[in-house]
DNA sequence: CACTTCCCCTGCAAGC
DNA sequence: TGCTTGCAGGGGAAGT
């Protein structure tokens, strides 16, 4: 699911979940790829600490805590966090979903097999829950001053890109601009959807190479990116297949949407139906006749 | 290096 | 109905 927008908003309603309270206990699930940092390490670590701040750096979400450490958290492509007491907590798997749903409209939802990581909290709140299905998600436990290496690779913030670093940034590439865009090391935060949305609202189609982009053209780029990823977080993100915010209820980004997803059905803006082409193991979407 | 492809996972929808 | 195939918003490893 998430990108820039979704992992803002995601931050934005969590801060108050968890921000000055002190975790009790900790449970998660077995060892896998989920877990950056052993998650018997994690369970015996955070108990105790109270959470001073929540921060987003591209797509990842950080945790600061009083002892120093940093939880970092990624939500990869259908990591959800919520508090145990959201409303109406929308679950991808059909069947869990139909057997808890009592449970979830006393918003007491327990968590499932999907549900990696829950904090419990001194104060006897709701819980904080981390469900990701595919588990492509992240989590790691960064010890006071640990180089976190996977942050250090990042670009700039890409709410932030302005013309002029990306237009050198792109000068230097000969991939596609899509591709350009979707590497986190030259603008933090981009993937598929507001990648292919912000190409459409500047007018470059995504197999252009990027350093075929004029001045004018990585204006206009950057103009779009900023545009586009501001009205994601201010219409509450993209819900397309299970994007659910923390309290549970969807964005609507995706009522917005030129071309995203729109594959074959006509342009809003001159009616040429919309072209898919996979770029970099990635589909891409564009109008032919208003991306050149 | 830069670039591309493969792969990690699970669930869903479409086609047969 | 049930099986197979393709697809999904991320990103790291391994290949060329």
């Amino acid at each position: 699911m998430p990108e820039l927008p979704e992992v803002e908003v995601t931050r934005r309603q969590l801060e108050p979940l968890l921000v000055g309270r002190r975790i009790l206990a900790v449970t998660a699930t077995a060892a896998s790829r989920f877990f950056l940092t052993p998650p018997a390490s994690v369970r015996r670590r955070l108990p105790g600490r109270r959470i001073l701040g929540l921060d987003r750096i591209g797509k990842h979400l950080l945790v600061r805590l009083d002892s120093g450490d940093r939880l970092l958290l990624h939500l990869g492509m259908t990591g959800q966090i919520f508090g145990a007491g959201a409303a109406s907590v929308r679950l991808m798997s059909s069947t869990a979903g139909a057997s808890l749903s009592p449970e979830r409209q006393t918003g007491g939802f327990a968590g499932d097999r999907h549900t990696h990581l829950r904090l419990r909290f001194e104060d006897g709140g709701p819980d904080v829950l981390f469900r990701d299905v595919r588990r492509f998600g992240r989590v790691q436990l960064l010890r006071p001053g640990e180089p976190p290496e996977r942050l250090a690779q990042l670009g700039p913030d890409a709410l932030e890109v302005r013309a002029g670093p990306l237009a050198a940034a792109v000068r230097r590439r000969a991939a596609a601009i899509k591709a350009v865009l979707l590497d986190q090391s030259v603008l933090a935060g981009v993937g598929n959807i507001y990648a292919d949305e912000a190409l459409f609202l500047s007018g470059i189609r995504p197999a252009r190479r990027a350093r075929s982009l004029d001045a004018a053209e990585c204006r206009r780029l950057a103009g779009a990116l900023r545009r586009v990823l501001r009205r994601a977080i201010a219409t509450g993100g993209s819900s397309i297949s299970d994007f659910v915010r923390p309290d549970g209820t969807d964005g609507a980004y995706q009522d917005e949407r030129h071309v995203y997803g729109r594959t074959g059905e006509p342009c809003r803006r001159c009616r040429t139906p919309i072209r898919r082409l996979v770029i970099g193991g990635r589909s891409s979407h564009f109008c032919p006749r208003c991306q050149r």
